[in-house]
DNA sequence: TATTGTTATACTCTATAACTATA
DNA sequence: TATAGTTATAGAGTATAACAATA
């Protein structure tokens, strides 16, 4: 029987009520669940975004798949090269423009992913698995009507 | 009529399907927001809720506050710091136990909060808006169930 | 032995400004 | 003028290991 000189239970004050903070909580969770898992094969969470979006798009443009994947230009530079230099991907040239550079996934990119992916799954229903498949489906949708109102003709 | 060597829509590939990459997408947007509203204040995102653990548990343990927010108790130490420093909060020594540090509001750090809680609203206002409050009760129900199970006995 | 606060350090992601070469 | 890729740099958050003081 410990003496308690604080209440049994902390409170969260106003942050209790915010869906900004609950977000950062739950985006936490998942975020160390997805290092925890992928992190031994090497691979971050931002290369998991660029296997995915070359794979679907192969010879898509460096930039479009920044702007595709929300990140910034300059940040891809790194990452594009660091996947290079593993022989996930392979640079090109644009034939159309000489300013752009192409990426395609190589055998052994599409192998890793596949294994990635794999993990990635195993991931996704440890932190969703809570949720039916209902439940994510709106979880999805809303989350997707997140952010400020956009203008259709964005 | 430009040429297109790309298809007109680009596609995420498999990345589409996962959660936890669209509750990455929505947390960016989110803190994005945030930082735009709150930066000019000089409040970060870690402070907020160290303001409202702090006023909604007076001469919390410092490490009781890290657990709390989940944050690590190392880096609640420049956190707590700073704030300090800023003149918000105010460190003290629990009489009970000679380690720990107890964490109180100042009058400053209480109309700090205030002020940064008027424009917490109106940017949660501008990320949640599009979602009625029955749909922000779910979302925030459905946040809190992401995660591995938890041992009820936690 | 375990816990509290601390220091040191590293990594990921994100952001902005400025440069170059093209368009 | 605008865009694509790049370089440099910075900041916030997160993570681990190790230490001294205290429990």
């Amino acid at each position: 029987m410990a003496r308690r000189s604080q209440p049994r239970t902390l409170a969260l004050g106003p942050l209790d009520g915010l869906l900004g903070y609950r977000l950062r909580r739950a985006w936490n969770e998942v975020r160390r669940d997805f290092e925890a898992e992928l992190g031994s094969l090497g691979i971050t969470r931002g290369m998991i975004g660029l296997l995915s979006v070359v794979q679907a798009n192969p010879g898509i443009a460096q930039g479009a798949a920044a702007r595709l994947l929300d990140i910034q230009r300059a940040n891809m530079v790194s990452l594009v090269a660091d996947m290079a230099a593993a022989g996930w991907i392979e640079k090109g040239q644009a034939p159309s423009d000489r300013r752009a550079i192409t990426l395609t996934l190589t055998a052994v990119g599409a192998d890793v992913f596949s294994a990635a992916l794999e993990r990635v799954r195993a991931h996704e229903e440890r932190m969703f698995g809570r949720l039916d498949a209902a439940s994510r489906a709106r979880l999805a949708a809303m989350l997707a009507a997140i952010g400020p109102e956009r203008a259709d003709a964005d």
